[in-house]
DNA sequence: GATCATACGTACCGATCGGTAACATAGTCA
DNA sequence: TGACTATGTTACCGATCGGTACGTATGATC
């Protein structure tokens, strides 16, 4: 019979227990689906087959674990946001087209609900909110990335073009959960292309 | 001494008294500025100046006074949206226009909320949601003015550019949330130009 | 001045909100 | 085995949620 080895490898120094992290998983989802506010702790333990005190043991606060919910929010968009790279390495626009397609197919599905990190910053209007902070941040950050682009695809004016394509891109994010399958999101695509090719010097 | 003639013409059907408007106006300002869900009931009457009953006396639920509210907001909408034809008559372009100014000039003040209608599909995502329900109704009829204004333009293809300025709308109205005084909104004039050019036969 | 409808306020409802104190249990290492 | 730590559980807190039963003030009409 095998030793049982611990699940945690030796130099782990924040490995997180089993419940904090379907705490977490649960949180994520019905954050996302049902938005932050009109979900209760009460819930989110429910469904995660755990209780209060376990969700305040590992979260300070529900602001804290919707702040966390949209760092694992991030994490992924990132993920999905870079995967262009690999097919098209070198060829930013190719690397964002890839993106735009993605996102036009899913924000014309039903039930839709848009951008997480948007959706957070609509529900809380307050600047102190932890919540809003991540979500700030991170559209800084993704401003600044599409900058980066378009001027790696030459742009006369990279600025204006990232503005433009941020625009389009938070359109989408909200017209996905407006419109159902036939929305405005279907042209995002077409559109974007048009405005990237008006914006090449 | 002249008689005193009632307040309400003869033929008013649906006059509604002082309380109720105080009601509706002070919901009106809390909803969009904090949010729908934000905002308790309480805090309505009070800084209302009246109490729960004299709601619920107009209104029959939270839910729909906030359909209530939308349907203000959507004809103070309208107001700004069509604002441009005295200005413009026959010219759909500059109509259009005009809005995005102004729209531009808004979204990129501090404390911008972005539309009190998308804001509040965000904070609803249950179709069955009576403001819902309004926000997605008007969101319709103003995809099809721009889809007819995008014919007005002698667009090739005005499904394609009326999405793509609702997309450039809907991205304007999250990002002056998001981003403050400089965000990507300042470049909507210009983007939306360009599309435009990019769209005409 | 009595009547009566309308409009408004006082006081309260049960339910749910986010959050916690106190205790029980299980795994780790000496 | 025994002490320590980490995690889970029961039961509860005050505050606030949306909503209402019921009594009161007001103002026009006869």
């Amino acid at each position: 019979m095998p030793i049982k080895r611990p699940e945690t490898p030796v130099p782990s120094d924040d490995a997180k227990p089993k419940a904090a992290e379907r705490i977490r998983r649960t949180a994520r989802e019905l954050f996302y689906r049902e938005g932050i506010r009109a979900i209760g702790v009460e819930e989110i333990v429910t469904r995660a087959g755990v209780t209060k005190p376990s969700l305040y043991r590992s979260y300070a606060s529900k602001d804290e674990l919707a702040a966390e919910y949209l760092r694992d929010y991030e994490l992924a968009f990132w993920k999905v946001f870079e995967a262009g790279e690999a097919d098209h390495p070198g060829d930013a626009r190719a690397q964002l087209m890839a993106y735009f397609e993605g996102l036009a197919h899913r924000a014309t599905q039903a039930g839709y609900r848009g951008c997480g990190l948007t959706n957070a910053v609509v529900e809380y209007p307050g600047d102190e909110h932890p919540a809003r902070k991540v979500a700030q941040t991170h559209k800084r950050k993704l401003r600044a990335r599409l900058v980066s682009m378009c001027e790696a695809m030459g742009a006369r004016s990279p600025e204006v073009l990232a503005d433009g394509l941020l625009l389009l891109l938070e359109g989408t994010y909200a017209s996905g959960q407006l419109f159902g399958r036939q929305g405005p999101a279907r042209s995002l695509v077409a559109v974007a292309e048009q405005l990237i090719d008006a914006s090449l010097r």
